[in-house]
DNA sequence: GCACAAATTTAGGTATCTCTAAAACTGTGC
DNA sequence: GCACAGTTTTAGAGATACCTAAATTTGTGC
């Protein structure tokens, strides 16, 4: 049961529990895509969690985290998410560039690495993307802010969260001054874009819909 | 001759240089009881080394580094070094502890971090132990300091430098409230221990040779 | 229900780094 | 100058995690 988690465990444990949303299955070749392996690496390395009880693999049917496959996958995104506010608000990283450098350090950081930063940092809840930091205790603080894109115009609303996934994003939205806990105007939903007003630069931006979808946020 | 280094090779060409006492080759048996790993696992990866032109492998006569072997080992140094100055410095740690969690690490932090911590310290020229680290370009600053073994009593001296190889005994010294820049009186040399002062405590404390030969000091 | 495309798994192979056991070499002691 | 102990290398094999290519399974379209 208590097994010692190699480094590519890890991050399949990880990867299957981001691509986990609302319980469904996930299916080996959105795995594969994901982790840049071929499908036949997935199926094996499933296999290999599978003996170890961190996963259910129905063969042919996907794969889902048992209950200590997510506590595991949940360490791990602990790792990453603090390492990310960590070298962000310690080391002066741009949000853009902490996903990378987290990716690398997260399998090798210490209990007691984890526990400075996380002090240092007064226990965050949230990282710089916004996402979810669990606790020690596996526990996910919430997550309660709707897509922009489904926010309908006139609204002024605060950024909570942004999708990190897309580097692209995270350089664009900085680049139009637009980051977590910056608040704007929505003046226009048009069917491929919004038109917003950033508050704290007074500029109208044009927001095509690749990127409303990434963002959440308050409405005020 | 431009190679991408294991996380291995790495740890081998770092072993080799600290290893390497005044121009004196190593032999493989050293290499294989400082990594806890086999004499022959040595020997084959000593090959790859050599075909890489890393070391210069002279068969059943040791292994000594080669220029660029040289240069790969003080990068990996400097982020070794760098690391535990961190860690001591900005994260807490006990001048102990540093070692084995920089260890992990130091394979994995890019040069962009690097240079942020090597900034956010003042790009400090020594280790918590006093370890001279190597700047970008590969030079290590110097170590001028007699060991306190060759320092006859009655002197009063600086610790500059511990050899942090054993942790027991940088745990000994922290319990005897010795550490970088603690002055002392040694008030008796016998053969087998020397007796000093400790001016921040004003304590009497008996020092082992095991313990004298690994402290550097600077004459007052 | 059957054919077919897409998804998945199996089979067999590569690379890295390790191990044990056996063979080869070195240099000292006589 | 030779035997022998200790060191080092060679040979062969295991673990991990990846690959490609070939088989298998699935479920949709007709």
């Amino acid at each position: 049961m208590a097994v010692n988690l190699t480094h590519s465990m890890q991050d399949y444990l990880k990867t299957i529990f981001m691509l986990t949303a609302d319980h469904t299955r996930v299916p080996t070749t959105r795995i594969a895509q994901t982790l840049n392996v071929q499908p036949a690496s997935v199926t094996s390395m499933i296999k290999k969690l599978a003996d170890c009880h961190l996963v259910d693999h129905q063969s042919y049917h996907g794969v889902a985290l048992t209950e200590s496959g997510r506590t595991a996958a949940l360490e791990m995104i602990r790792h990453h998410r603090l390492l990310e506010t960590y070298l962000s608000t310690a080391l002066g990283y741009d949000w853009a560039d902490v996903h990378e450098e987290a990716d690398r350090l997260e399998h090798y950081i210490s209990e007691e690495f984890e526990d400075r930063i996380a002090s240092m940092l007064g226990n965050p809840l949230y990282d710089p993307h916004g996402d979810p930091i669990p606790g020690r205790d596996g526990v996910l603080p919430p997550t309660p802010w709707p897509c922009l894109l489904d926010v309908p115009a006139p609204a002024t609303v605060t950024i909570r969260r942004v999708d990190s996934s897309q580097r692209d994003a995270l350089v664009f939205l900085s680049s139009k001054g637009i980051t977590i806990g910056t608040t704007c105007t929505v003046l226009k939903t048009a069917s491929s874009y919004i038109m917003i007003d950033v508050s704290s630069t007074h500029k109208t931006v044009r927001l095509p819909n690749a990127i409303v979808q990434r963002l959440f946020v308050d409405q005020i």
